[in-house]
DNA sequence: GATGAATGAGCATTCATTCAT
DNA sequence: CATGAATGAATGCTCATTCAT
């Protein structure tokens, strides 16, 4: 057997969760598309939110990782702009059963045992992006605007084309659209 | 009694839905917080279903009826582009509970018995909106883009303000957001 | 039908609960038995709990309400005080399974979501007859002795007696040992 | 490590039947209060009830050791009934985890695997004691009653005075009550 | 139209026990 | 002797829905 038990619960769970959103998916369910017993798996994860929080937040961790380093390689603001669509959009069509497992993942989280744990993940991570938005805002790099409007401006229209392309809505790929796109965020923003 | 008993029932499902999420708000927590009896809502609307379509459909119906209707007041290409956000910000500010409930509605309802009813109101909703933007393509007063870019080029920004801030993770109001993001919006568009 | 649902499905639990103790009983084993459905017994009790706490709060009142008239009847204190003896042998004797019950769901009920339920109707109980062993000591009818030892003394042996007799390691029965419980009783106590 | 791994079992057991009850505590609390493996458990006690029926045996056979013990050195009968009582008494105040174990163990093991194996150990000890009560009626020293009635007299008033205190209702202790409680015993029994 | 008792399939979770390492 | 992953039957409880009144 080569992946592990574990690993095998998370990859069925994933399945699962997409087939049939994660409220609608039984434990049941998981049980028999991954041959762990039940047993097992509340051995592994202590109940069907702890396997939702799990793949979210290694989905999620996985993506920032990404993300940190290619904005790190980035030299001028405007290469690091771009990088955030860009990474989002490439991340997205390259692990579509993740990124959508975590968009609506999501709203089912907050509102579970995991909540605090989410919350302390999520601002965790944002507090390294809102950092080096900071820092291209003082060195006037970018417009200054109100805080509220970058995430918005930079990431919205990226943000509405992955989730009509992952409803599959769309004809055309995140990686055809992302250098019209990020163009366009670069636009709204370049002084 | 001046609020008649179905719209006790909707106003009541309005709040649960919003508080626990549709899926975890049980009819007896709408039976609770309405008033109204089980049988009641099962004579009214039929189903859990039921419910949570009509108050998606009325609350969406009553925002398009409205944004058609600045449509058609708009002269110009940019009034007319500007008025997509301006709309959906207003309305959004305006009915912060209704907007809520349709964000988070949808996903539940395409899985739900409805899944056929809500596909066929969509598409008749989107092909007036279609139709607006190709007359302004056809007529060259926008850029020829790939037609899957326009709808998240315009709405992209502004859907993720708004939804930033129904979370209330932001402290600026849509209202106060809307002229910036609607120059934006106009700006990668305008040929 | 007579017996109403509700009514039925006490008796089924009293059966259940006496038979194999509560913690072994099953809701499923008291639908069995009671023919009521799954749903009708949360219906009308809400949790085993709930069903565990409503047969012991309503046997434990029967017995009470006979004891404090059997009480107030009595004119001097060696008459109270056999009394408290008679009266609580002659009512096990003639409810054994109500007895039994509330014997074995004392130790359960205290450590279930009932638990401050029943202490504030044992403490309501406790204190009418504290009231009436209280009166007695202060008119000089009764030895003063420390508070603690007045229960012990008085009901003790009695109770000692009818849980062995309801446990059958007994031939004799409860109203044949009374007499003589209750003079011992009453010789310990006397000025 | 001193004490060995069974011991230790064996303590974390007695805590946790203690906190919880024997039926709501499970392999695992045990596991984590004792700092056991799951493996280990069993292979030193082969089930659950078999940690409840040593813990049991081990209790009241020590109690019952140090009883028989005094009982043989009492030389009157006066002495002897008194013995009775005070021995139980203080082996509670001094061992009150043990105390409170054993007597909300019994219902539970009763109902348990180990049915057969309590029976047997009961009957074994209660046969000693029974003789040396019947010695006492044969040879006129205590008043000839019914059989059932002589534990009740006995051991009745300070049973129900020790359930109280291990359930913390009293200010009194055991061993500042055991000479009232003996006397009035004594005066039950002497002819 | 209104009421709420009744239904029973379905679910998340627990837990004693086994066994390969 | 020790470990802890694995098992799966059993359990308390939920909930959409029906229907007699």
């Amino acid at each position: 057997m080569r992946p592990s038990k574990k690993q095998e619960i998370l990859n069925a769970a994933l399945i699962c969760f997409n087939q049939q959103g994660i409220a609608a998916t039984s434990i049941d369910d998981i049980h028999k598309t991954s041959q762990a017993s039940i047993g097992s798996i509340y051995h592994h994860f202590g109940s069907k939110d702890g396997i939702a929080y799990t793949l979210y937040r290694d989905g999620l961790q996985n993506y920032h990782d990404i993300l940190l380093e290619k904005l790190n390689s980035a030299k001028c603001a405007e290469s690091k702009i771009k990088t955030f669509i860009t990474s989002y959009m490439e991340w997205i069509e390259e692990n579509p059963e993740q990124a959508n497992y975590i968009f609506s993942a999501r709203s089912y989280l907050v509102d579970s045992q995991k909540a605090e744990e989410i919350h302390i993940f999520h601002e965790n991570n944002q507090h390294d992006l809102a950092l080096i938005i900071k820092s291209l805002i003082d060195q006037k790099e970018i417009k200054r605007l109100p805080d509220s409007l970058y995430h918005p401006l930079i990431i919205g229209p990226a943000h509405q084309f992955c989730q009509l392309w992952l409803n599959s809505h769309l004809d055309m790929k995140p990686k055809q659209a992302k250098k019209i796109l990020a163009q366009a965020a670069w636009d709204s923003l370049a002084c």
